[in-house]
DNA sequence: ATATAGTTTTAGACAAGTCTAAAAATAAAA
DNA sequence: TTTTATTTTTAGACTTGTCTAAAACTATAT
């Protein structure tokens, strides 16, 4: 059983792994949880001992096969608990980061497994981040941009990249949400700006709002 | 801003209160969260010093208004978390304690408001005990046993006093649930024995069986 | 009223997780 | 290749919440 501070900084070093190739350092991980150097090399070793963490003196560290396990799902929490705070309570996208951090170590394996029921198996939290399913395999998205689609490509959105509240009401609007099944119906050359059809209404958007919204196709 | 073992003694403090007229011991405290009551002694200085917690020494502690508050609301997120499991997540009445226990302790208003308007601001909770509201406020219940009532007397099942799994689903034969409106038909002098009608049908229940479903009418 | 039993508090220790300050290792620059 | 700068680790201290053992208080019984 992993304590929360623990299952933190698991989390921490699989985003961080991903990207960048190498080894984690301890600042970065230290950046990233918003504490001290010398507070992540401590924490590093004691995950090492446990062996869920690889780490070499002034090497960095990086997660074991069971590290990226427990840490795959811990996100999986995460994620989950986002979509419900999103579809059912009704959250916006931007408000929800904060109490998925709290809920996502609530320890229950039954909760999740019927949460996850509860929510139709989601594949995707309402950021367009895809959710590690029971064994912690995150399925490889085609999560692309809907400024990347062509006419009459379509596309279901998964996400959006930065999320204010004026954009987020705007994409209401458009009748854009989670889900929405996105079609293009035209693309203006001179300036990218699309014509796309949501729920069986057609709109513009300009292609700087297009780099916003993440789909799958 | 109170600490997850501040807040289990507010509470545990709270339910003992109720229980005993006088203020609670530190051993009474003790017991209760399965702790020494060294630790109880340390804990209730600490939460004097705070002003939700009255407190001399040898003479037992009390809660304050503010710690009233305090463990009310911490009490109301239990139970609505414990309504959610039952009723969202089919969960059955004996197994989300454990789990709304930790629930309890994630910190937003704006979950809590969110939470309670999505279950349709339920007044008690899975076992029948009543849900304070955003004030702290308990309705004074007319909780009673359904042993209780009288023949043409009717209530509303809020809940039940023990429960294993082999009851519940006795109680599901006769499509007993939360909510459920029961009348009683005919009362059997001789062994207490019940005629009861729920959704249209007509049972048959033992004395015994009707001591253990709580109402209110 | 005094000895005894039971309860409650204090004192000191410990584990987890953090911090600061100093030392050690690595990387960069002259 | 030295020197200098930067990164990383270690050492020691602090906080929270817990514990054990001992001391202080209260209640009970003779």
């Amino acid at each position: 059983m992993f304590t929360l501070a623990e299952e933190n900084y698991l989390k921490a070093l699989f985003h961080l792994e991903s990207e960048s190739k190498d080894g984690v350092s301890t600042n970065a991980i230290a950046l990233k949880l918003k504490t001290k150097p010398s507070s992540a090399t401590d924490m590093i070793q004691k995950l090492a001992e446990k062996k869920v963490v690889a780490y070499q003196k002034y090497k960095g560290a990086f997660l074991t096969k069971k590290g990226k396990l427990i840490a795959a799902d811990v996100i999986r929490k995460h994620r989950l608990w986002e979509v419900f705070l999103v579809e059912k309570l009704n959250f916006q996208w931007d408000e929800v980061h904060d109490i998925a951090e709290q809920l996502e170590h609530i320890k229950s394996e039954e909760l999740i497994t019927r949460l996850d029921t509860f929510l139709d198996h989601p594949n995707f939290d309402p950021h367009g981040d895809p959710i590690p399913d029971e064994n912690g395999v995150i399925k490889s998205s085609d999560k692309k941009l809907l400024s990347e689609l062509e006419e009459n490509q379509q596309g279901i959105c998964v996400g959006v990249k930065q999320s204010d509240s004026k954009y987020l009401q705007y994409l209401d609007k458009l009748s854009i949400n989670i889900g929405s099944k996105i079609k293009v119906l035209n693309v203006e050359e001179f300036d990218g700006s699309k014509t796309i059809e949501v729920g069986g209404k057609s709109y513009f958007i300009s292609e700087k709002s297009a780099q916003n919204i993440y789909v799958i196709n």
